[in-house]
RNA sequence: GGUCCGGUAGUUCAGUUGGUUAGAAUGCCAGCCUGUCACGCUGGAGGUCGACGGUUCGAGUCCGUUCCGGAUCGCCA
């Protein structure tokens, strides 16, 4: 290789005030602009882009190499930093150029198949097939640095609050009954399989019982399920567990966290403590568990206002043990056609909604497709709950309740967007708390954990385990952030007695929990702290405080829908001596039916 | 597993009721050009219209199957 040039600054980092100075510069090339007897070419590395100018004072041979760079070569530069004649205000580095005496060509490079710009439209499949390019985009460069910051941020708050952070083991016993581990059979033990861990969770519980006190970790875990906007399947978690605490401790310590990154990262002042939102009343008011705070259009029961009437959609609903509930989109009414109304029923009939129904309201007159049913005094009476006023827009769903919930949610969230009110640089905190223990699963017609089987109840409420488990409620608390579930924990159980009360509850047998969490209720016989923890989805948080709308734009080597990587092309199959060396046979492909 | 949307030049897209040689922009290549910065001007190359089958005198366009991608529901203790 030719020469290379010692780097003396980077290319974003060059103003007026370097004028006259002699300087190096490596990099790409964005883009060159023969002119014919002058030649601009651009230099860019992840800090910014500089323009370096050759003309007729260059020796021939020099220029013609200018003239043969294109995009995406990898060069060196030599020369001395001047004001430009013309600047370019949109440049960072735009007053100045640097007027190059030398040039190396480090490296050549074909068109390149997307654009490294940051405004490009490009397929989402192409820039992650090619992402080592995608990577060169200033903004993506941004996204890597802005999670760096946040990691760093989160491990000196954690060490600032007397956190230790402790590596847990990736290889790790796989859960029984399908929970969508990812498994890795083990050579050295022919025909038997690790799993990789879906969270730290009974390590972390074991190093409480070790005595660990405070910990918290930057890990990666693993879930062999579905993808989405979201959800990764390898993801990066804060994982954090807490001995000698209660509920209101691990909150006190996460909201100092949240306001320091917003702080550090952001430069915004969030208040705290959160406001708190039980779980039921987050439902009621705002049809889902993770509400977003940054608008209204609350949610509003109407089955008193509606009973009565003519109408038996309603009546039976109301008779089946459903709800009708609607929601109050202000100053709306002549924004949605009924073309928007009907695309909204299309929207929500995947929540297992049948119908919408639309009120809307002007001065003297309300206008619904319930009119044949409802007269105007009875719709008054809708209005009056909200209540509603001219020019406003009612929307109004009636089934089960919680068919009702999810699509009024979405709905709400929905228009929201539509009307611009997702303002990102808003910060809506809150924690919702008092979730209900266990739910009823009625596939298997049993109770499962809605979290999972070491959160603590209610001390109060223990005693309804074996009598009414449906109305216990756990110890446990999600952090919303603007309608994000940024992270979830709770208050363990560290009390044996209490605990098998709890596997009862689920209908486990003993053999189910020796088998399955055996070696942490062994490890809780010998002296356990009351402990509680949270674990964050550290994407989550990267993605929404750099303001993009997918976690892969902030992950280097993100996987694409179907869970493969587009830059090696994993998963693929493994080679027959491998698998023989493992001991593993692939069945035979069920038969279609 | 279900539903919806999409697949046309390297890239982003247009392509009407089925009708002659499938277009634009950008990128790429060549030539000209001394103050550009989305440089400009002139010219050029570049396509199995995702694949297979069907209807038709004729299919990018209609029908069926299939593959691929995305969104979403289920799922995510």
């Amino acid at each position: 290789m030719e020469e290379l040039y010692k780097r003396t600054h980077m290319c974003g980092a060059l103003n007026a005030g370097n004028a006259g100075e002699r300087v190096a510069l490596n990099g790409w090339v964005q883009k060159r602009r023969n002119l014919g007897g002058l030649i601009f070419c651009d230099i860019r590395d992840k800090t910014g882009i500089t323009q370096v100018v050759f003309d007729d004072s260059v020796p021939k041979e020099l220029f013609e190499r200018a003239d043969g760079l294109r995009s995406e070569y990898v060069v060196g530069v030599k020369g001395t930093v001047r004001e430009r004649q013309s600047k370019n205000p949109q440049l960072p580095t735009g007053d100045i150029e640097i007027a190059a005496d030398s040039l190396v060509i480090y490296s050549e490079a074909e068109t390149p198949p997307i654009y490294i710009k940051d405004d490009d439209k490009v397929d989402d499949n192409l820039r992650l097939k090619y992402r080592y390019l995608d990577l060169r985009k200033h903004g993506m460069q941004q996204n890597l640095t802005f999670r760096h910051n946040i990691a760093k941020a989160t491990r000196e708050y954690f060490d600032s609050c007397g956190f230790t952070e402790v590596e847990t083991p990736v290889l790790i016993k796989p859960t029984p009954e399908g929970a969508r581990d990812y498994l890795v059979p083990s050579r050295v033990n022919r025909g038997q399989f690790y799993a990789l861990p879906q969270s730290p969770q009974m390590f972390k519980q074991l190093l409480m019982v070790g005595g660990t006190d405070r910990y918290y970790q930057i890990v990666k875990c693993f879930r062999d399920e579905d993808l989405r906007a979201d959800r990764q399947p390898e993801f990066t978690q804060v994982d954090i567990e807490m001995s000698f605490v209660d509920v209101d401790s691990v909150i006190e310590v996460q909201e100092g966290y949240m306001k320091k990154l917003l702080k550090d990262i952001k430069q915004v002042d969030i208040n705290t403590p959160f406001p708190r939102l039980a779980f039921d009343e987050a439902m009621e008011r705002f049809g889902s568990d993770k509400p977003d705070l940054r608008f209204g259009f609350e949610l509003k029961k109407l089955n008193d206002a509606v009973a009565g009437s003519e109408f038996q959609v309603f009546n039976d609903v109301l008779e089946s043990g459903g709800d009708v509930r609607g929601i109050n989109i202000e100053g709306a009414a002549e924004k949605f056609s009924r073309k928007d109304i009907d695309k909204m029923l299309t929207a929500i009939k995947h929540y297992g909604a049948k119908g919408l129904f639309a009120i809307k309201v002007a001065e003297g007159e309300i206008a619904s497709s319930l009119g044949k049913f409802f007269d105007q005094e009875r719709l008054q009476k809708i209005c009056d709950v909200f209540p509603a006023g001219a020019g406003d827009l009612i929307l109004i769903v009636a089934d089960k309740p919680k068919t009702v919930f999810d699509s009024l949610g979405f709905l709400r969230r929905d228009i929201a967007g539509k009307l611009g009110l997702l303002d990102d640089s808003k910060y809506e905190f809150l924690w919702v708390v008092d979730f209900p223990l266990l739910e009823f699963d009625e596939e298997t017609g049993k109770y499962s954990a809605m979290h999972h089987p070491f959160t603590s109840p209610r001390l109060s409420e223990a005693h309804m385990l074996g009598t009414q488990p449906g109305k216990v409620k756990a110890l446990a608390y999600d952090m919303v952030l603007n309608g994000v579930e940024l992270g979830g924990g709770s208050i363990r159980i560290h009390d044996k007695n209490l605990q098998k009360k709890m596997f009862a509850a689920l209908g486990m047998s003993n053999a189910e929990v020796e088998q399955k969490f055996g070696f942490l209720i062994e490890a809780f016989k010998y002296g356990t702290p009351p402990h509680g923890g949270i674990a964050y989805g550290f994407d989550r948080i990267a993605m929404l405080l750099s303001g993009q709308h997918s976690i892969r734009e902030v992950i280097a080597f993100p996987k694409n829908q179907a869970a493969q990587c587009m830059v090696c092309e994993a998963p693929s199959v493994a080679a027959p001596e491998q698998m023989e060396e493992l001991g593993i046979a692939l069945a035979p492909e069920k038969a279609d039916e």
